[in-house]
DNA sequence: CGGCACGTTGATCAATGTCAAGCAGTGTGG
DNA sequence: CCACACTGCTTGACATTGATCAACGTGCCG
């Protein structure tokens, strides 16, 4: 979109500050700079394809990309959301395996590809690389499984609740009058694919919602009008 | 149960070829020796609580073990298995968190404790230590998106035959007259909390698949009457 | 204008959960 | 040794959830 953030310097990158280059100086800073190349992304335009090889990781800058999963029959679901500050493409290049799924752009995007050949002079360079890594692999690890259990013992509303606060914890803000409000970033279907549900039942849980008061629903706008119903909700059951 | 094993060496472990341990030589392996306990564990015994302090990792020496979460409402499910060569607790260890999940032997088990301060120092001392412990967080991470698609994409049907034929890998074999058998290791409940479905649910896909001539039960043994059906149902779609 | 993607809603159906009953095996105490 | 309690497993009846299919409205874009 903007011109001048295509040229970018990772020594004075703020985004670098928590991703896996944090603690690189000098020289390693600049091989990172002179080897990263940026890219642009627009909603729907693809990192990289599951099966793909995975020649290096990819950085994002700002945006917002989802790790897709397509399975044999065809069923598409999301398995991770990633911003800013996060790498994606990294676990399938550690093992030497093919891309294990699919990263794509949910909203405009941009991202910084490093190649294959920078990571490994990177993490034999200097040990604190590997270590933020490990840590990056454990948190991802450590959020799939809470994932992973909440989609096993929840029903569709609790799911689609945690996923409300989950981008409102994101990008939501207090309106004019103090409510708290949330522009969803991506669309019902994408939200569906979130929870392995079909865009129905976003539509319906919506209608629930909006009957019991707890919401107001204008297209991607949602006006949280009981927030304290809904907190209580999630957390005590 | 074999007073023989329960002094166990790291030396001559040949478990320990598969662990995170397999590259230490002399002064480290004699640390890890030295400090380790090992443990023998009934069915139904845990070897640490979620919320519990992680003090250090567990090696599974044989066994099986599985990792339990308890969400606020109460319900339990089995977020993985784990058996000789792995390595538990090892997660919450290193992001120095309580543990994320309970892990119970469910059948009767050997594990080694090695204490935090000893997995410290060899991590430190070697740096081949990490990267195995990268690895094989790497590696959980892959494993436990696959189940997440999974469980998220596919019926009842298909979850539960994916995980007979996983335990046949594990443990099945051919009877006399050259069937595939497998006696499961673990109750039926057990299998509902690895799915995230109810044990009646289990019961009922069970009498479909005998009532479809796949296959043949009694109590905790399966003989797989038709196992190219079932590998073509799994795969195909 | 026409086509297309997104979203909503209704009707219906299939899958799974829930509840209750009963059976088999096992261990315990009288 | 028997009576009893207890746990695991199965089955049936029924309720509930969510999927599926179809129709329609809206907004966007060529």
């Amino acid at each position: 979109m903007n011109k001048a953030t295509t040229s970018h310097n990772c020594s004075t990158c703020l985004t670098r500050r928590t991703t896996e280059w944090r603690d690189l100086e000098s020289d390693d800073l600049q091989t990172l700079d002179k080897t990263k190349k940026t890219i642009h992304l627009n909603p729907g335009e693809i990192v990289f394809n599951q099966g793909d090889k995975a020649s290096g990781v990819y950085c994002i800058q700002n945006g917002l990309i989802g790790l897709r999963r397509v399975d044999e029959g065809g069923k598409s679901i999301l398995i991770r959301l990633c911003s800013s500050g996060n790498t994606v493409g990294y676990n399938s290049f550690l093992v030497k395996s093919p891309q294990y799924n699919s990263a794509e752009a949910l909203i405009p995007s941009t991202v910084c590809f490093i190649p294959g050949s920078t990571v490994s002079n990177l993490v034999a360079n200097s040990p604190k690389v590997g270590e933020r890594f490990l840590q990056h692999t454990l948190a991802d690890l450590a959020e799939t499984e809470d994932d992973y259990a909440r989609n096993l013992t929840k029903n569709t509303r609790h799911k689609f609740l945690h996923i409300l606060l989950m981008f409102y914890e994101r990008v939501g803000y207090k309106d004019a009058v103090g409510l708290s409000t949330l522009e969803l970033p991506i669309l019902r279907r994408e939200l569906a694919e979130l929870m392995g549900v079909q865009p129905e039942s976003i539509s319906r849980v919506l209608r629930e919602l909006q009957d019991e008061q707890l919401l107001k629903v204008d297209a991607k706008k949602i006006l949280f009008t009981d927030m304290d119903t809904i907190l209580e909700e999630i957390c005590a059951y």
